[in-house]
RNA sequence: GGCGAGGUAGCUCAGUUGGUUAGAGCGUCGGAUUCAUAACCCGGAGGCCACGGGUUCAAAUCCCGUCCUCGCUACCA
């Protein structure tokens, strides 16, 4: 029993993680974070604790205004965009925040400031001076995607400062020959920029002592695997402070014309929106985050965990204030159809498109997403797997046994739920095996073993199919019409457990179950109840009409799904031929200057310690000379020695990991991205041979 | 290259500190049934637990090595 489960709370603070608002959320999101966010909270509400379940949006970071810029509008109108679009989908995917805030809202923004503030008078920071690119026209420091330039390894002249993505080398702005800036296209300048770092080396002994000890039986090993593996390397300081115009202003001395950096900022967000909900429902925030008897939980993906794991408990420590998080329940991410999803590339599905898809199945795909959720590795998600889980667990087995207990109830009763009689053994264990189904869920949720209780919540409908199927009442009618009435009672009451039961998971289902079993009025029974109520639908009580929960899903709808998937692919496919435009006009002269050869590859070895670099030994007909090249990806050894190739053989000489590169071989990229070479067309063309 | 997480039935996954014959759901095959959305219920088949060593009376589980997938990190035409 992990340590977390055996303490008592008073209360819970549950966060998700923040999306960002420069695009929808799609159902990797709603898998990894926020339905399995969701199904701990309201669980937690239906046992009656004291709950708070906070997100927000997170708006600020350089991403934004860079989106802003190429789409031609303010950076406001994106954050407005993507704010109410993820908000809608979450409301109606029935994610029942507490709270959902915005980084933009002003309570944030005193927030993150006072924190900054309080970090700064107690010297939790340091300062360090470093030299930036500088816009002199626009009056602001530039981040490394606001420059483009010449990239020094392949000399495409469209270079961003943080990447080329011409030759995919990752670079420093202050590397590209004849830096822009794209925003005024003027040249910039290196400038002294003064920057606050928070030393995450002093917390060194305080993360290993509060994680490596006290968490190693009780947080997930994905999670305590990636912490350990940071705190292992060393902690390095880290940046909080940017040269940007878009965020939260650094509020101290000096701070003028920067702002916090998003990592910084965005997980105070989840105390803003905890203190725009209390003001809003008149409560006072501060136990949510300050009473030792809090528990916080924070729901994230994988590609959080160094911020909720490292960062933001640094920050919460250092304050002194505030309780730091019990578990930090990383998944791990889901793929589509066998492949990553991606938003630049489209390839996933968006919540508001699946709603508009498929209408009124929220809990298909919050169920479908939790039985297969990605906890413990990568899992895929496929529309056909999808088909799978509606027509043959919730269709088959809870939506049918439902309408069984309600058609027959009906057909017998007139809808009313007939007298209990005098219980058999069966009878009786049937109710106690109900009785346990709250423990089981339960705990499979407070172990954030989502698929499990999306299992046993399943069992619980398994058992009253067999619990149908073992009594035949439709049998029994003929001969012992009393003894129906115990069976149907007993039916009866396995159905209102699971209206019960799976409202964390379901909870639109939940409540139309609930309707149907008590159309008068409001079905009350809580989580507890369905453990030591004497009967969760008293005798006598009139059922509404039944309707099916669940309905098929065909085919035709996979196929569709399948079909616009495929135009994605072939839409991105498309959008990858279309050629780069033509870079600037380049002299007779400027050509000429390169000394183009063929040569051929004589050797060829793995850069030890390298992944994508291989050590080529080539006759350019002037010399043998080594060139390394970054094609360990493409290429085994072995496969290219004795290939003619293309070399530039006038490059400067570069070291590379200690070995000097005399050279570039010629390359270019096939459609699936696997690197060729760019050689003579036919054989027979001698080694050192000028190419014009 | 370093680190982390995975590798168990055709598929998706469980397997608690080593301990009977390695489990579940789906799929598949067979049976039974008709109240129910041809659904439910019962049963069978299906496993060199990635691979190779080792520790142990006993290994899916612990140790060493190798391979594969994903991630972090270094390096990168």
């Amino acid at each position: 029993m992990s340590k977390e489960s055996t303490q008592n709370h008073q209360r819970y603070t549950i966060t998700a993680a923040l999306p960002y608002t420069n695009g929808p959320i799609h159902i990797g999101h709603l898998a990894g974070v926020y339905v399995p966010a969701d199904i701990y909270a309201r669980y937690l509400r239906l046992k009656g604790h004291d709950v708070a379940f906070i997100c927000g949006s997170d708006e600020h970071g350089v991403a934004i205004p860079m989106k802003a810029k190429k789409e031609g509008v303010t950076p406001m109108q994106i954050i407005d965009k993507y704010h109410s679009l993820i908000k809608d989908s979450f409301e109606r995917f029935g994610i029942a925040f507490d709270n959902y805030s915005r980084t933009s809202a002003p309570v944030h923004h005193k927030t993150a400031s006072d924190f900054f503030t309080k970090l700064h008078g107690q010297d939790d920071f340091i300062e360090e001076v470093t030299e930036q690119l500088y816009d002199e026209e626009a009056h602001q420091f530039l981040a490394d995607r606001f420059v483009t330039g010449t990239c020094p390894r392949c000399g495409n002249p469209e270079a961003y400062g943080d990447q080329c993505e011409s030759c995919g080398s990752s670079l420093n702005a202050t590397d590209l020959i004849d830096p822009k800036s794209t925003i005024t296209g003027s040249k910039p300048v290196l400038r002294e920029t003064r920057h606050w770092f928070l030393p995450l080396d002093r917390y060194q002994d305080f993360l290993k002592e509060w994680i490596l000890v006290g968490h190693k039986a009780d947080w997930k090993p994905n999670v305590y695997g990636q912490v350990k593996s940071w705190i292992d390397e060393g902690l390095k300081p880290r940046a909080v402070t940017r040269d940007l115009d878009w965020g939260i202003p650094v509020p101290v001395k000096g701070g003028e014309g920067k702002v916090l950096y998003v990592w910084f900022d965005a997980p105070i967000g989840y105390i803003s929106s905890t203190k725009e909900w209390a003001e809003r429902e008149g409560k006072d925030w501060e136990p949510y985050w300050k009473d030792k008897d809090t528990k916080l939980v924070h729901f994230i993906g994988k590609d959080n965990i160094v911020f909720h794991c490292v960062i933001f408990p640094v920050m919460l420590h250092a304050h002194g204030d505030y309780v730091l998080p019990e578990n930090v329940p990383a998944n791990e991410f889901l793929n589509l159809e066998g492949q990553k999803l991606s938003t630049s590339k489209n390839w996933a599905v968006w919540l508001h498109e699946y709603l508009e898809d498929f209408p009124g199945r929220e809990d298909v795909l919050r169920y479908t997403l939790t039985a297969n959720a990605p906890e413990t590795k990568d899992n895929d998600f496929t529309w056909k797997d999808f088909q799978a889980r509606n027509n043959n667990e919730l269709v088959a087995i809870f939506g049918n046994f439902v309408n069984r207990v309600m058609v027959l109830t009906q057909k017998y009763y007139d809808g009313k739920v007939p007298e209990a009689g005098s219980l058999q053994e069966i009878d009786r264990q049937t109710l106690e095996e109900v009785q346990k189904a709250p423990a089981l869920i339960g705990k499979a949720i407070e172990n954030y073993r989502f698929r499990e209780a999306s299992q046993q919540l399943m069992n619980l409908a398994r058992l009253g199919n067999k619990y149908l199927a073992d009594e035949e009442p439709w049998k029994q009618i003929k001969t012992d019409p009393e003894r129906v009435q115990s069976i149907m009672y007993v039916a009866i009451q396995i159905t209102a457990a699971l209206a019960v039961v799976s409202e964390p998971l379901l909870p639109f289902t939940s409540a139309k179950l609930k309707a149907m079993l008590s159309p008068e009025k409001e079905f009350t029974p809580d989580w507890k109840a369905v453990t030591e109520a004497e009967a969760l639908i008293p005798s006598g009580t009139v059922l509404g009409k039944a309707e099916l929960l669940f309905s098929k899903i065909e085919d035709k709808d996979v196929s569709e799904q399948l079909e616009k998937l495929e135009n994605t692919k072939k839409m991105n496919e498309a959008a990858n031929k279309t050629a780069e435009p033509q870079k600037e006009t380049s002299t007779f002269d400027d050509f000429t200057k390169m000394d183009l050869r063929v040569g051929t590859i004589i050797e060829a070895e793995k850069m030890p310690k390298a992944d994508k670099l291989l050590v080529l030994k080539v006759d350019t007909g002037i010399d043998t000379r080594t060139v390394v090249s970054g094609i360990a990806k493409s290429f085994k050894p072995e496969d290219i020695i004795g290939k003619q190739v293309t070399v530039l053989v006038n490059l400067a000489p570069r070291k590379l990991r200690g070995v000097e590169s005399q050279g570039m071989i010629l390359m270019t990229e096939n459609k699936e991205g696997k690197l060729v070479f760019v050689n003579p067309d036919e054989a027979g063309v001698t080694n050192g041979t000028i190419i014009s």
